[in-house]
DNA sequence: GAGTTTTATTGAAAGTCATTCGATTACGTT
DNA sequence: AACGTAATCGAATGACTTTCAATAAAACTC
């Protein structure tokens, strides 16, 4: 209870994007009336996954009660509109998919490519923290990402991939971008919690480095630079781009 | 209640270690007598734990009333021991750190140690399917792989990589790990799922490649093998080991 | 426009989970 | 032999997800 009178309160700003005079007229009929249907509805699924998110970014976790709080709704309305918590995960992983979609440029050479959709991956996922531990834990439904996989093997197929290759390099990628997620979210390595006599290189090591979301990034992108000048060696011959591609990073998506 | 008794009786095979005469006996004396406190105890750290990593084999989460029940003792009587639920995950986690470090090997080539490391620590995953999950939503407690870490940074340098690069490059390695444990868990892009009319490529990509764990296992190699050759581009000139490997999936760890 | 059906909400309730606490009894020590 | 401590239990608390009957507005039908 207090809780979630809590989260009212903190979270009351509206989405605000297109029916705020509907909901505030809702809100006073359901004031002045006891209660049932209201004279426009409340919900909607596209309300009820963007205030997911925006739940998940700022408490880090996703509950029933809070998401009916801050919609302003009891929690059982909800399951009118979806089939309960995991199916608000999938819509969630949904949406995040079709931002990924949006911003993943297929027509330009692999490498490029395949970078640009890793940064994307990555980046959507940086900007909803804590997501990634509910997909996590969530097992994926199936019509999960097939149609950034039809492109990525397209691109891939076309570069000069060896037809065999093409799963392995994308569920590759794949695996390195999500651990990258995790790695964001994980609290970081903190540089004065290591014991600087059992562990003294490790300490050093951890000192040349920037912290925080930099230090995440850094990672990132070596990782991502390795990995792609990798992948080039198993094309044919004479069929790779720049290979060692100076050092990471460099343009940003 | 009526789940309870059925873990009882699913699980109730004993770990079987050291204390089995010393569990029947004191079983024995609990059937007689009411309840109290056992004339040896029921439970430790230890017994807690090794239970908990079967159960999370097993059912693929853990609770607390399904982890009593495998005990044959009641939820309560496990707060004697351990301070909650995520104390028994972050012991399970020092378990795992525990088997990898033992089955690394740092006194070689810094390629070979990383691959070695790298395979042990995700079939570490692999042997408690599940854990993943578990991890991944957990926030890591601070002395968690200091001395791996540690270990790593050493090969690193005196292999010659930049003092700067190091952490990202283990941190990497690890994002990569800990995606490609999840990809071991997360159910696979199914052939037959895919729409060929709408993807006719990825259809016939999948279709170019093993079903199951050898699929996980394959993209991993694939993985793990760009990853080490593009980190040897990083290394001064004339210091790399042979960059390209051939293909992928050669020796096991 | 009156009557019926459908729709969107509510509060209450059931069932699960993690955790706490007081009661109970055995152990270990003096 | 008595006393403090340790290990267990049952009961209770509070949070969570989900279901369901009740309610009233909307939408449809004739």
């Amino acid at each position: 209870m207090i809780l979630r009178d809590d989260r009212r309160a903190a979270l009351c700003g509206d989405t605000g994007t297109d029916t705020d005079a509907d909901t505030e007229a809702a809100t006073a009929e359901r004031n002045g009336n006891p209660m049932a249907r209201p004279r426009t509805p409340l919900l909607d699924r596209q309300r009820i996954v963007q205030t997911a998110l925006r739940l998940v970014d700022e408490a880090g976790d996703l509950t029933i009660p809070a998401l009916a709080g801050a919609l302003k709704v009891s929690p059982s309305a909800l399951y009118h509109h979806v089939a309960g918590r995991a199916e608000i995960v999938a819509l969630m992983r949904g949406e995040l998919v079709r931002v990924i979609g949006e911003r993943s440029l297929w027509d330009r050479p692999w490498d490029e490519a395949l970078r640009g959709w890793a940064r994307a991956y990555r980046e959507a996922f940086a900007e909803h923290p804590g997501i990634i531990r509910l997909l996590a834990t969530a097992p994926l439904a199936e019509p999960f990402m097939h149609e950034l996989y039809e492109r990525a093997v397209v691109t891939l197929e076309v570069a000069g991939f060896a037809r065999e290759d093409v799963m392995g390099v994308i569920t590759a990628l794949e695996s390195f971008i999500l651990g990258s997620a995790l790695d964001l979210v994980a609290p970081a390595v903190m540089v004065d919690a290591v014991d600087r006599a059992a562990t003294p290189r490790l300490a050093d090591a951890l000192a040349a480095v920037p912290t925080g979301r930099q230090r995440a990034d850094q990672a990132f992108e070596v990782g991502l630079a390795a990995l792609i000048a990798g992948y080039a060696a198993l094309l044919p011959a004479g069929r790779g781009p720049v290979a060692g591609a100076g050092h990471p990073i460099s343009d940003q998506a």
